[in-house]
DNA sequence: TCACTTTTTGTAAGCGCTTACAGTATTGCC
DNA sequence: GGCAATACTGTAAGCGCTTACAAAAAGTGA
């Protein structure tokens, strides 16, 4: 005997005790309105009394799809994904999909890896960060005419569908905004730009607006790390080191921007009075840390439900608009303030 | 024509291109070592032409099960469940298996639906935080003799599976240290305790070490909140305004720490020196944070991980210890001191 | 009540895969 | 070179479900 043995109900037990057929049952499941009331009833009361449930292979082989929808995040470990999460899960279910969740961790090979995996699942379709898959991944997807949508970028292959925004003119957005408040030197605490095409975006943004405004980014205002308190506070350190040493700070997200702000307390540097900061993506941590973080507004929950709403027409055979923008905005709270007179 | 209909290859259509019997190519893909070489090669080669992919489903209804592992988190919003799902999909993956996530929102219901829908869907096991699920839910888990482990309690049904800890005594010895440190107004700040075992636990443990150390946990003194920043700040304010204030207060989390130390702070109250703050989880964020929290380390990461062996060695019908225990220990950092004098 | 619609129900095929079993090729040994 | 043992391969059944099609039941109107 196996482990665990315990045959499960199939439609042929609900059919037995409900006293009808197989084809019945599926219909009393599956359109109500197409089965007789009083033989619905007695189907209903079988398939509690048994404890059944649709076995989801052989539903997904009749029905060739699923019902079931992949995502890949860089990783989970970061609010911005965990409101992404919740927004595609929800939305999702509205319509009876089921979220399948895989992480890359920033690494596109593992990317491609995961999406193979997804789809050996079954997924219906899949939702992906950025638009820096892998051609090889992507071509796979097509030959499967997977849908697929493309999230946090506008970026990408114009047949592709796309729910984000323009991540480098959000990043300008906020150099102009800085250079504005008189700051000329500007660093930048970047993410990491290997594998990560909106991170990349993000720093050619702001090297795009520094220059428009006559200004530069040298290597030596210019830092990348990995997400996290720890890096960023290194990171911080670093560029705060040079001299003279710069009156602002761009990060690439909350995060480091937060890990930046509790190093310059730690080495006494007022922020914003000797140095500004600004952050990316609005966390609710922003609003909270003192002083409170200025930071590039992103639509999280709409990009992602709109993102949910795409794939779901496309599931349908709709025709989908294919790029869909959502709008930033800077948000200016306390971390930001006029360069310092010197 | 359908939405999309680029009919995918088939064990078949591999078997045709390959010259060979399906039974060949599924034994190629499965156990490589039953076929000779130059044919697993053919159907090597026949498989990356195609693109072909096994249908999970039809695969899930020959082999009787998924390679599918549901876990129901209360949100995902919270660097402790990130760091679970992490750890947990980490080592399913290891054995082939795909982790499906569902979130209830600190609700019963919810899970149990999420539960209901997850095993729609196949799964061959489940991963459910604490042991408060309703009544019916574990009937119908056992009804079906689907593998099930609680995690993050040791509480719960004797016969059940459990990784966790005793989150009463964890608490206790919080209190015993504050209550060594001289404290004797000690407030609790917890998570809301309905549907929440662990919380619940918490508080009791909480409660109880301070009995036994001939101090109270008056309602005034105690705070149940949403895990949330601003639910935290608010709850911090009505806590300190009841006279004579406490000098040190217990949190349920490290997110409700975090949010107690941002508003003392605002509110000009000296942490430690004037209120001692625990929090428990021990999040990254603990460590970074100004002063640095004083809290209850509980080991996220293998605790998952076992969790995850033990759902792997029920999977394979083998014996598994029903309930072990992981180690949490107080970590004292710098948001706790001697009570104040006066 | 009968002939004819209109529902409602049942029968059976087929979705794509794995595997028991039977059959065929290969190998080793005398 | 012939035969038994061994190693591969192929045929076909069956996993549990939905649904096209056929059959039966229930209405309908004269």
């Amino acid at each position: 005997m196996g482990p665990h043995s315990p045959v499960l109900p199939t439609v042929e037990d609900v059919a037995a005790v409900a006293g009808v057929s197989t084809a019945t049952v599926s219909r009393a499941l599956n359109r109500p309105h197409a089965v007789r009331e009083s033989l619905r009833k007695r189907v209903e009361a079988a398939v509690i009394q048994l404890g059944y449930v649709a076995h989801a292979g052989a539903r997904a082989m009749t029905l060739r799809r699923s019902g079931t929808v992949g995502a890949i995040f860089p990783t989970i470990d970061n609010a911005i994904f965990a409101q992404a999460i919740d927004a595609l899960q929800r939305r999702l279910a509205e319509d009876g999909l089921q979220l399948l969740i895989a992480t890359s961790h920033y690494d596109l090979d593992t990317e491609t890896q995961q999406a193979v995996n997804l789809v050996r699942r079954g997924v219906d379709a899949l939702a992906l960060c950025g638009s820096g898959q892998r051609p090889e991944l992507l071509q796979f997807l097509r030959q499967r005419a997977l849908p697929c949508v493309h999230i946090m970028t506008l970026a990408g292959p114009a047949d592709a569908l796309r729910v984000g925004f323009d991540n480098g003119l959000a990043m300008a957005q906020a150099v102009r905004y800085l250079v504005d408040l008189g700051h000329r030197r500007i660093a930048m605490l970047a993410g990491l730009t290997r594998d990560n095409d909106r991170a990349r975006a993000r720093v050619d943004g702001a090297r795009a607006a520094l220059h428009a405004a006559g200004l530069e980014l040298p290597p030596e205002r210019l830092a990348e790390r990995a997400y996290g308190l720890a890096a960023a506070r290194e990171a911080l350190r670093e560029l705060m080191a040079v001299s003279p040493a710069p009156t602002a700070l761009l990060c690439g997200n909350d995060v480091l921007a937060f890990g930046a702000l509790l190093e310059a307390q730690r080495l006494g540097i007022a922020v914003p009075r000797q140095l500004s900061i600004v952050g990316f993506d609005d966390l609710e941590l922003a609003r909270h840390v003192q002083p409170a973080l200025t930071t590039v507004r992103v639509p999280t929950e709409l990009m992602w439900t709109q993102a949910a709403e795409r794939l779901i027409s496309a599931l349908r055979g709709e025709t989908v608009p294919l790029a869909t923008e959502v709008e930033v905005a800077l948000v200016v709270r306390d971390s930001t303030g006029p360069a310092p007179k010197r």
